[in-house]
DNA sequence: CTTTATATATAGATTATCTATATATAATTA
DNA sequence: TAATTATATATAGATAATCTATATATAAAG
């Protein structure tokens, strides 16, 4: 079931940022990796993503470099800096604290402190 | 620790249903219940809740009334409608596919292997 | 009597994401 | 061989949700 996008807003950085700690990436394959790890709840347009990548990239968190791929394709790379690492902490660390809030309030209350 | 508000887009309208919910409530009562449930995580400015709550009651989500308070003051009362207890239910669905999504990305748990 | 808390309201700004469009090559299918 | 689909990146303009700032009014507290 597709679910209402606007939820995505705020999180969608520190996803990007996660796929990146464990390898760098092309746009195209964060996408589809997105997509998988997620059973294509996440389904980023390419209109959303490059904007996005170029904006981190503005702001120091990922670096980018070109790399041919088997089939000659050209592709850019994407990899984590330093800054960048810190930031996805700050935002792992961020998430937690929201989600456990609305799942206070959806649960009347009740506060998962579990992992 | 203060949480990016953007990450809120796509909630707020899922928590203040969910208030309504439990009893009818006015906007003043509905912030600072949410502050209290989610331990300050969520602090609604009021610039934000009423608009929310007039758009709520456009779309029959929500029907309101007005009761003089013990000290007179005048509140304006939120009833939860069944359309908006339906819609309730679907955000709710809607957040928990979507968190476990964004859980699933975060603690890297789906691999391609099943793919 | 002055400030703070309670209570509701709206206009305008901000910002993240989406839609639509564009380009180009590789691989597949007709 | 030609046409189509998948891969790959890019940008302009639109949309939508929330925030900031401002306004009004009364009750309670200092």
């Amino acid at each position: 079931m597709p679910i209402d996008k606007s939820l995505l807003t705020g999180s969608t950085t520190t996803l990007i940022l996660k796929l990146l700690e464990e390898k760098d990436m092309y746009g195209y394959e964060m996408i589809e990796t997105l997509a998988n790890k997620s059973d294509h709840t996440f389904d980023l347009k390419a209109g959303t993503l490059y904007p996005i990548l170029h904006g981190l990239e503005k702001k120091e968190l990922v670096e980018s470099y070109e790399q041919k791929a088997d089939n000659d394709r050209l592709r850019k790379y994407y990899h984590l800096t330093k800054k960048g690492k810190n930031l996805l902490k700050e935002k792992q660390e961020e998430w937690t604290v929201f989600s456990n809030a609305v799942n206070s309030v959806l649960n009347g209350g009740l506060s998962y402190a579990s992992v």
